[in-house]
DNA sequence: GCCTAACCGAGACGGTACGTCACGTCTTTTA
DNA sequence: TAAAAGACGTGACGTACCGTCTCGGTTAGGC
């Protein structure tokens, strides 16, 4: 289901002719056309993005409610397709998910672009709680769950707090990806970060194990 | 010396009658109040300022060239001074470091609004970098200075990368201050940072071994 | 036969579902109460009108081709119906007919509203001729014959224009009628009007002299 | 003082940058040469004569409060100065006035135009009491001032109503002029509805006067 | 004590975009 | 085929700001 969606109610089997997909799609793709072709966010306003779709005003209007609540489909849409976990271990499992952030951030459809939009939504409350619940969130539960598993499995101590070292994980990545755009992210990154991180977290094996 | 400045040139012993300065203080007084009284960015223009201020508008663009350069202004304002370091070892420097980091997110003046200038600011690459430059950069060097010498002394393995490991120290902070608002900060979380992160980057025999 | 009339041709005995005349007169009927409910011509939109009307856009497009054909039908079902002549003198006949275009004035289902009505179709050249012709023009046609019969019958001068003759009679109670809608309409008037004006026009010796 | 008076306050002496004349003749001349250029009243937006007057919407709206505000003050720029009376006699005096208003009818500016601007003026009461009040009215009062001389001197009944005498002299020629654009308007009809009606309106003279 | 240049407030100016509304057309389902 | 419903591209509405530009009026030197 998405954001797009404020049709009033849903009372009886849909009267009135149906809203066009192929309108969403065309308003969708127009947005992130204009962001490739380096148009800064400020400069993005409805008015252009309906004339770049063909498309009036009130159609975008009668799908979202503003331009914030319209780049959160964007970002939905442009989100790769989360990574496919190996399951070897807890070490590949977080390597693969931070690698899969690594490439988010090389290579989001356009990098510096989502980017931008991600600051955009900072700026609106109510928006990035939305997108924090229906994208943020579930990643980082993703992160846990992996952690969780490797606690029960004897790959990292037990007394340590899981958030705080899915945040050793992450963070690092982070400051890179997010903050950092001008920060090169070679490839290995995540490996390194994985196993920097784990030196301290792994549990205190007996020597001779 | 400020952004603010954008004197055409300094020919001779400046005619004419001097700029006030209790009129640009007056601006960036003026923004905050607005900001602290939960006035959202969008809703924050120029005109809007300067009505507050009690200002004509040709005043503000004689002192800044758009929103976003009265933004980094108000931001270096609001920015409390750098932490002192005691200097009794690397792990109390960074506790001390990232402790201040903590607070900036707690209480900087009021903590969401500097929040939404920042995030604001991310979507004008030239400011960005111009606050990147001015506040960030400096920052960031004060933490790998405490790693060099720690390194020297060490307290840090030899084969580490130290921007890696700023990063180590830094993000789990960021995450936190920076990109989750809702998230707690509690006291002692800069202390838990650290050791954690310390406990992979030490080296293996003890230095007095 | 009505201006609604636009079926693109009568082919056979008539296919499919036939137009319903119960959604005609819901409509005119919509019309007129919401003009006498105060709505103003300008807020009168084809939206408003279908809504209240409980009937599609397409219901009243399928029988005018806009607001101002619509307004013709609307004004020519609340015109009064041409008064009956009393016959017994051109003098008579006149006052009658004058004393028809007072009340007019004064009470045509809700005075100030059709007033509107008139004055917006004359900004649109082509209904003011559809209206001219099947409203305006039979009705001079009227006065101008009772002019035609009283001159036969010597009430009225043979040298006298009787184009001229008849806007001597209606042109003044129309300054008040139409243009002044402030100006008071007392009983009496036609009466007064008639017998002013036809002291220049009557014959200077007694007709049976 | 025009209608386009609408500053808010004249608190002292003036303040800020006054509004530019030119910038109010510009729009005035805009909208009338749209309308000789065959513009219609109804396709006449505030957006379309911004467009053509090389002038921003706020421009207009900080003068006129809406279209009809300003039709009042093209009206106006567009009314021919009132005719300077003979003198001679009433009944010459009111074959001036009568001819200034068959030229007005002719060639103001250009005949069809200002007819629909009036058109329109009538359907916002408002806007048409402004108009009677600074234009219709001192119109009127100047006929009803040569009638009242014309009585003075015994060129009228003394027993005459003269709000209805002057009706009988006006009501003929806006029949023609206002009310039917179709109708001829040929030399001498001053003269001759003049002589027609006051044919009833003269004092029954001595016979041997 | 002037002169002059820059500053200051106010607010007009040509623009662009906002979010809403109505236009007249079209595409659905239901009758 | 009509009818109600409502989506669609278009374009005007009246408002708010943008950044620039006059205005009248300060407020400092330098003469």
């Amino acid at each position: 289901m998405s954001l797009a969606d404020s049709r009033p109610q849903q009372r009886g089997p849909a009267r009135g002719r149906p809203r066009s997909e192929a309108v969403e799609r065309a308003i969708l793709e127009g947005v992130m056309k204009l962001l490739e072709d380096g148009v800064s966010l400020a400069e993005l306003s409805i008015e252009r993005i309906a004339r770049t779709a063909g498309v009036g005003k009130a159609t975008i209007y009668r799908r979202w409610s503003g331009k914030e609540e319209l780049f959160v489909d964007v970002m939905r849409a442009a989100e790769p397709p989360d990574p496919e976990l190996p399951g070897t271990s807890m070490r590949d499992d977080l390597v693969v998910l931070l690698e899969s952030m690594r490439l988010r951030g090389l290579a989001n459809r356009s990098s510096a672009i989502m980017h931008n939009v991600h600051a955009q939504m900072k700026s609106s409350p109510k928006i990035w709680a939305a997108y924090n619940t229906s994208v943020i969130r579930p990643r980082r539960e993703r992160g846990l769950e992996i952690l969780r598993r490797g606690q029960r499995d004897g790959e990292l101590r037990s007394d340590i707090d899981l958030e705080l070292a899915n945040d050793m994980f992450v963070g690092p990545m982070l400051v890179r990806a997010v903050l950092r755009p001008d920060m090169e992210l070679p490839e290995g990154l995540a490996e390194r970060i994985v196993d920097t991180a784990l030196a301290g977290l792994r549990p205190v094996s007996p020597p001779g194990g």
